[in-house]
RNA sequence: GCGUAGGUGGUAGAGCGGUCAAUUACAACAGACUGUAAAUCUGUCGCCCAUUGGGCUACGCAGGUUCAAAUCCUGCCCUACGCA
């Protein structure tokens, strides 16, 4: 028996959205929630009491890269992965199914999980053939995948059942299926071809955890959702998937930037409604609201710890780039309708000048607001659900944000 | 005052007759970033026009040699270290 536990509280009509509450063994999550990124067992540039005060309930880390470093023994040894980074509250991990595509299909390509439709067009399609993968640091088969370590170059090898022990070893609360995320550029029969094969691994993959009595009854298994821009090929993966026993569902792949939405809730019309649904690697306010409203709980990106690290940060007005020249002198608030702990306490002219000098506490600082405005505006958008609020909500943040 | 080494674009520092408006780094100015090979990456960076391209002013100052000089010669002015 699965350990995650969803009660929806509130459906917003009209709609697809719902709030409730995700029980984990680590503690529950209060949803729509935004799940914080900590790949290597960190949230880059924060403590753990940073997290927690700017307001995340759980944390997301990676299998692939906690399997390269510092390895499952370590992980197992550390009495897994809340012990090891000091995080008691809920956990997920992502079984390395992306990092297939970012170190295979993506690997030196500018390809990202979302493509607007006219770039799209403009570009050869990606080559089928398997086997033409030279110079790129993963290889797929219908067993599994052959990778080398983006650190040392040593091949390795993961297949579902071995991406599942592995997450076993880590111990997060909500494990993912071992997939293949697909090029928005795949031809049609690539992602048929791909999404196929992902629904042999999640079956693999569900077997396996299941086989592992103690784990099931300490870990949830997620299945993921592929598909790619396609609505049959989407529609197909949400009711195969649907049909397994999972405790929840990830929806993953790359998408359409102009309706990512819609292809969300053609999955989430069909998905089992009493499980969660974790959309993976979204997170642009614009796509929240969208992803929300088409029936998800759950968002984790780097996007705002990233771009938090690159002096890119939120604002009610849209984003700002901090190390404009502008900023230097401006002793406001990074956004005065912020009440994190970075706008509470520093100026715009303070982070300018942290960034400029490259001090270490810049990328905290900014970590802290980026992350507290994404929680906190899925926060907003949970409350919205529950006052039927959330139209006026969306609307109004959007004009705001991207009037420009 | 004699000796030596130098004076190059915002800074440091390459270049040492033509391919130099001048390598590179930093700084500066913008941009990108969506299941993290990311405290990363990209572009611009003398002035004026232009789409490729063109014109102008530049390598301490002033002359000179040469078809051609940041690069060679002469003088001057500075700077650093050494000796008085």
């Amino acid at each position: 028996m699965s350990p995650i536990k969803f009660t929806i509280e509130k459906e917003l009509s009209g709609t697809l959205a719902r709030a409730g509450v995700i029980t984990t063994p680590h503690g529950d999550i209060q949803t729509p929630a935004f799940v914080t990124v900590g790949t290597k067992a960190t949230v880059k540039a924060l403590t753990p009491e940073h997290v927690k005060g700017l307001g995340a309930q759980v944390v997301l880390a990676n299998t692939y890269h906690l399997y390269l470093e510092p390895g499952e023994k370590i992980m197992r040894e550390a009495g897994g992965l809340h012990n090891f980074m000091n995080w008691q509250g809920p956990t997920m991990t992502d079984s390395g199914g992306f990092q297939v595509f970012s170190l295979g299909a993506a690997f030196n390509a500018k390809v990202g999980k979302l493509s607007k439709v006219a770039q799209e067009e403009m570009t050869i399609p990606e080559e089928v053939d398997e086997e033409d993968k030279a110079g790129k640091l993963a290889k797929i088969d219908e067993d599994g995948v052959t990778f080398k370590s983006y650190k040392d170059g040593s091949e390795h090898r993961f297949t579902p059942e071995r991406s599942i022990e592995i997450q076993h070893a880590i111990g997060a609360d909500m494990i993912f299926v071992f997939d293949e995320c697909t090029s928005p550029m795949a031809s049609y029969e690539y992602q048929r071809k791909a999404m196929e094969r992902t629904h042999r691994w999640a079956k693999r993959c569900l077997e396996f955890h299941e086989e592992s009595k103690l784990q099931n009854e300490k870990q949830g298994l997620f299945g993921i959702v592929q598909g790619g821009r396609h609505r049959d090929l989407r529609e197909e993966s949400a009711r195969v998937l649907g049909a397994m026993d999972f405790a929840g569902y990830g929806i993953g792949g790359s998408f359409d930037k102009d309706d990512m939405d819609k292809a969300v809730g053609w999955v989430n019309a069909i998905l089992p409604k009493e499980k969660p649904r974790h959309l993976l690697g979204i997170g642009e306010p614009i796509d929240l609201f969208g992803a929300v409203e088409n029936g998800c709980d759950l968002f984790d990106c780097v996007a705002p710890t990233r771009m938090a690290r690159n002096g890119s940060l939120h604002t009610s007005d849209g984003r700002i780039n901090i190390n404009n020249a502008r900023f230097a002198s401006d002793f406001g608030p990074i956004d005065s309708a912020c009440d994190c702990y970075t706008c509470k306490n520093y100026t715009r002219a303070y982070l300018s000048h942290l960034f400029r000098s490259h001090e270490m506490l810049a990328g905290t600082l900014a970590s802290v607001h980026n992350l507290h405005f994404i929680i906190s505006l899925v926060e907003k958008m949970r409350t919205a659900i529950f006052d039927g609020t959330f139209e006026q909500l969306k609307t109004e943040f959007i004009a705001q944000y991207y009037k420009k």
